[in-house]
DNA sequence: TAAATTTCTTGATTCAAATCATTGGAGCCG
DNA sequence: CGGCTCCAATGATTTGAATCAAGAAATTTA
């Protein structure tokens, strides 16, 4: 069951089957429909998820009422307004499940036990945070630097999966360019080669 | 010497004498000149840099040679490119001194000896790696969601002091804009009022 | 299978920001 | 002090993406 979630921490650290099983007590699992939320805007991000199954988005709204995406998730990533999660604030983030997903929760309580004993689980952490700012870095420098077509170019050398599963005018909405522009970028690379 | 450095990491866990004067130990100092570089694109970025006095740029070159400014430092303000300091592999960003500056630098066989020996260095890091991802993921939700008026308001609102030392040419390069553009804006906000 | 919905493409027009160019002021150094 | 460099403001023009609009293709669902 929560295989997927264990894997992911022994990549950095190795568990013994003791510590295994204590993590494992403090996990849950979820299941969500295609269009199902996992987070809306507003209420309290009470749980961080891990992706075992499926395709998730994030978006915010604008001042306008526009959607942005600002994230995508498939197996193996993880999910949630840290910001509302760590602090109990509401959160501007909206999470939607892009197809049927299964997730595996850790609460905020959950998640303070583990790191209160077990030191492992905090190094997991602190390695997972900085690897996720290292890569949020990347696609800011990217969003600041590179030009339209340059981005979508990034975009789909390092996230080729998310071009296969996710409609392209959400990829249009995470580049933060119209469904239009992306179309027209895509064939002005097409008529390059 | 180093007050800034320890009063940053006992905001977040509290240090006993011993542990101060353990981490003391493993710092250095640095100054620079206004305009002399900290870490200059292509080499590997030995340091993590606590600002403890002055104010530093971070900037990228893009594909056609512009620079792009990523981020502004000033004092109790972290600075590196992590991603080549973790990695060791060579730097995109540079890394300039705005100003006079006084840096505490650790070096990471410093930091990793630190994070193996003392549990509370580990949380202090994950702490500020959090609460850092949380700082970007705001940004990067600003730049694909806010008009470039309303991203100008959120930053002198949340950054008064940077708008009051850094050129403004600058600012709008942070923001994505050119110097003209930047102005307008801000002529078009003040007639507003 | 057929109808309905969603998604993608393409064209015409509008608009906002970049670019190019100039001026005036502020701070710095000989 | 006067000349020099850097910086901000403003105007004219160009450019590239958004918007508006329509239709084609693909997917969903009845």
């Amino acid at each position: 069951m929560y295989e997927v979630f264990l894997s992911k921490v022994n990549e950095k650290v190795s568990l013994t089957k003791q510590e295994e099983a204590e993590i494992v007590a403090q996990l849950t699992h979820k299941t969500l429909r295609k269009r199902q939320f996992f987070l809306k805007e507003g209420d309290i991000c009470r749980y961080i998820a891990l992706v075992e199954k499926g395709a998730l988005r994030t978006y915010v709204t604008d001042p306008e009422g526009h959607e942005h995406i600002t994230a995508f998730a498939l197996e193996g990533w993880s999910l949630g307004d840290l910001c509302s999660f760590f602090r109990e604030e509401p959160a501007t983030q909206n999470i939607e499940a892009l197809e049927d997903c299964d997730l595996c929760l850790i609460s905020r309580p959950a998640h303070e036990a583990l790191l209160q004993t077990m030191p492992k689980y905090e190094t997991y952490h602190r390695i997972l945070m900085t690897e996720a700012y290292i890569a949020l870095q990347k696609r800011t420098r990217d969003m600041i630097s590179l030009s339209p077509d340059e981005q979508y170019k990034a975009f789909v050398s390092v996230y080729p999966n998310i071009v296969l599963r996710v409609p392209q005018h959400m990829i249009a909405s995470y580049l933060g360019l119209t469904p239009e522009t992306l179309s027209r970028i895509k064939s002005r690379i097409s008529h390059q080669r």
